[in-house]
DNA sequence: CTGAAAGCGCTTACAG
DNA sequence: CTGAAAGCGCTTACAG
């Protein structure tokens, strides 16, 4: 509100209004609601209620109304009304990087969802630490929204609770943020899928890579809860979890590109890697062939996502429905606001599947033990 | 705006503002500019101006009133503000595909440009033709925005008029739109280079795949553009263009998959391809693998973009800077709001780079040929 | 079924 | 430098 916005430098727009003619169509100035009454012969209340077909008003009179509106090009003024009404019919959907695939595909799915409810979408691109310190700061969606999405947003406490000071309903996406509705997967069923197909394979040396999240610690996130799936399921299969097999760098391609480099070039190379996304996945598939190590031959690789590029890429993923879930975002926020569902009871968990493709493969070295043991005893 | 809009059917939101406290901190109601001027003293007016930096304020004045602002932890409505002042402090962005790369890229930079000035970014997703239409008939940004930047986006002469019906200030970012100011490649001058490139290695043999969009015819679009430069090139290489070597199917990856299993399932197949943009080409790549066919022993395969997944997948392309074309329509669209910018003499064009990778080398066939060819002569 | 009036929360000339 | 008043374009009780 303070500093150097716009809004305090504009020049003031133009209102030539001036003498307007009888039906204001003579004028600059966008027709209202009083241009419209007066070429429909009734008053702006009936013109109100005619157009939102509220109340009661005679067929006659609203087709008279509907009629001065279209020749007028006339449009309600969502300030005009929201002022009154108190709704802005808009939801902000905040994501931390709006070009990534996960966070655009949701993102249209979302903007989809609400849009056959009329309602828009304002967008807030966090980007790094330092815009989402500053988001949660200034909170820059107050008053200017009805409701809240967030997509795969960890939040603390801190966090958190800045947001629901705005008091408006919030629907997390893709992420388990304790005490808000969310729409999401199982992310440690998911990770410890994964895992568990990598151990069947036969192999053991399996690493975690994790895309960094700005500061954030893992642990309380949906990324800790697929770290979570992969211990869970290593420590069930009896492999403990060697901690130099766990990396955590930056996100994306290149996150999984430096962390993949990193583990070929350890004294004890895994056999496998589950990548927390399948971006990251991406990039560790990129290391390993300019390092000359062979998928699967020498190590498999899972991701989790199935993003559009999984297939061309031959990489086996646990599949997320993204789309479905941004669509089940906007539909829970258009219940709530509707009051047809109270938020706390609505907590959506949608399946995941495995997608066996062509970068996974039992263990070289292991081939050999793999079979004495499946083999038949005695 | 008829229709059966959440706005119609929303029940009233509460506002139990009750009896208000002599300070209004006693009430749900959020604190309006009356509570803040009560509290510190003063009237509206000078907490307005004393807000907003504007007008002759005494500073003892101001940091009262902002104390008392922040004490009831008001926030400005922008919709009372903007009825008054006319401005909504938000820009329409407009996308076909919003979980496409491209699309995703320029949005999130746009969006980071413009929150820098304090403007929000309200997005409309297009999707299919269905919606596309849909939305120039509603024009659902009406009164919302404003200014306008589509990305991307082809309009023909009629949807064009319907924007500009809306008398704001709009930016064609990555599209050619004859009277609008845009931010853009040389569409035309990137594919004749990659064209070109091809050429100079000693390809005749080559294809172009286009994405198609929609109904919309090409020709007349920047895909046309990119088109326009494919055919020069060959034309004046003296390589005629067969016409069943331009394929346009269906967009992004999977069109690129289709087109390219059709290209190599003819009778005369390529020694090259362009595709139209990175997707596509990531696409025909994935057929070529299918199939059994060599990159680029086999045929070549180029594509523009340089989308983050070129890299990795050693894709010969042509690279354009998306994330600054975004920020510059950004910049443009605020100067225009400022005024420091007459719309018409705003146009940008970016540099594009051939970015030479592993996908691309001479035709295996024509070796010979070639040698021959820039041999001395006698 | 319809209208007159009040009010939503601001900003802006206009006076002082 | 500050305030009282009007007005931005709507919607909503309240009367009729």
């Amino acid at each position: 509100m303070s500093g150097k916005r716009l809004h305090a430098v504009l020049p003031r727009l133009t209102r030539e209004g001036g003498a307007v003619a009888d039906d204001g169509e003579r004028t600059r100035r966008p027709p209202t609601i009083v241009d419209v009454a007066a070429r429909a012969g009734v008053s702006p209340a009936t013109v109100s209620r005619s157009l939102r077909g509220a109340g009661k008003v005679s067929p006659a009179t609203r087709r008279r109304v509907l009629e001065a509106a279209r020749a007028l090009n006339y449009v309600t003024s969502p300030q005009a009304s929201g002022l009154v009404t108190g709704r802005t019919g808009t939801v902000a959907v905040v994501v931390p990087f709006a070009s990534r695939w996960y966070f655009a595909t949701a993102l249209a799915a979302v903007t989809d969802g609400l849009r056959e409810a009329g309602l828009g979408v304002l967008l807030y691109h966090l980007g790094g630490a330092a815009h989402r310190d500053a988001f949660f700061e200034e909170l820059p969606l107050a008053r200017r929204v009805d409701a809240v999405i967030t997509v795969s947003l960890w939040l603390d406490d801190t966090h958190k609770s800045r947001l629901q000071e705005l008091e408006l309903p919030i629907v997390a996406l893709g992420a388990r943020i304790p005490g808000l509705p969310q729409v999401a997967i199982d992310d440690e069923a998911a990770a410890r899928t994964a895992t568990t197909y990598l151990l069947n394979l036969g192999h053991e040396r399996i690493a975690y890579i994790a895309g960094a999240h700005d500061d954030i610690e893992l642990g309380f996130t949906s990324l800790g809860d697929r770290l979570g799936g992969y211990v869970a399921a290593m420590e069930e299969a009896g492999c403990s979890v060697d901690e130099d097999l766990v990396l955590s760098g930056v996100a994306g391609l290149h996150g999984g590109d430096a962390a993949m480099t990193e583990l070929v070039s350890g004294t004890a190379r895994p056999t496998a890697v589950l990548a927390e996304y399948d971006e990251l996945a991406f990039g560790a598939l990129w290391a390993l062939r300019r390092a000359g190590i062979r998928v699967p031959a020498d190590i498999s690789v899972v991701g989790i996502d199935d993003h559009e590029m999984a297939a061309p890429l031959d990489l086996t993923t646990v599949r997320q429905p993204v789309a479905d879930l941004g669509h089940a975002a906007a539909t829970l926020i258009l219940d709530v606001l509707r009051g047809d569902t109270r938020p706390e009871a609505a907590t959506t968990t949608f399946p995941t599947q495995l997608i066996v493709r062509g970068s996974t493969a039992p263990p070289s070295r292991s081939r050999k033990r793999e079979r004495a043991t499946s083999a038949p005893a005695g």
